[in-house]
DNA sequence: TTACCTGCAAACTGTTTGCCGCTGT
DNA sequence: ACAGCGGCAAACAGTTTGCAGGTAA
């Protein structure tokens, strides 16, 4: 069953603008924003409206393709739902951002679930912090 | 040395406006909105405008005295540098907020210095995910 | 045929900025 | 006296919404 018939099997519609924004996804390694989605899709196909790429995210993380987060600033990221988990580091003074394997995660996770019944998502949300080229920088 | 006094030595002004910004987070048990403090000092002081609370939250964390964080949504929090650390789980189901000890945090904190020279500050970002209520209800 | 979906324009929220007169030091 | 500061209004970025016509199934 390929995704177009899952999407159909939902109810809903599997049609150019949804499969600009899926694909935008795809190839977008990190987090992006609506904006650069739209900004990007835009670039080929500048009929479609940004408000579009804002609706079918909202209507694919319904559906459980894509969720998104908030890194250390007020824009809202997408990615893909079946992204391999990873979580992110992101540097409050340069903002680079640096993706770390799951496993260091791991434990706090299991930690929070034992302790306080707390189904964390840690791939979503960015750790905020000082990277090590920063904290170079301000310690001389 | 008092607070005001640190302030001027800094160049600084203690004006009313600032003292107010100062006393509202004293009296936020937790991280609150710039607009949610603007509107607690304009229900007594109507005459204040907000954008003067953005710009003294703005020198104050300039100056040490507050930092700010983003939960799990586009609203920027603010709150005391001196507040003890604490961390933040963050229902994405229902919303709720909760502190965790920040001991629960360390060992992260611990292993990303270690592992990625990375200062993580894990009392400003929120740990988001589905709280044990909602875990609940929705297994059955 | 009929929901679902789209482009367009306009609204909306949280925040920032320019201007200019006021005020703390 | 003179930088820092505040009030006001307007701009701004990111996002959401209402509408009316278009399109997938």
């Amino acid at each position: 069953m390929s995704l177009a018939d899952d999407i159909r099997a939902k109810g809903r519609r599997m049609t150019v603008q949804r499969r600009l924004v899926l694909d935008a996804l795809e190839r977008a390694r990190h987090h992006t924003t609506a904006e650069e989605i739209a900004r990007r899709i835009r670039a080929r196909y500048p009929q479609i409206d940004p408000s579009t790429v804002y609706r079918n995210l909202e209507v694919l993380e319904e559906l459980g393709y894509v969720t998104h987060t908030h890194l250390d600033d007020r824009v809202t990221r997408w990615f893909r739902a079946d992204a391999e988990r990873h979580g992110h580091l992101v540097c409050r003074r340069c903002g680079a951002e640096q993706e770390i394997d799951f496993q260091v995660l791991a434990p706090l996770a299991r930690r929070l679930r034992e302790e306080h019944g707390f189904r964390a998502d840690l791939a979503h949300s960015a750790v905020v912090g000082i990277c090590r080229q920063c904290a170079a920088v301000s310690s001389g």
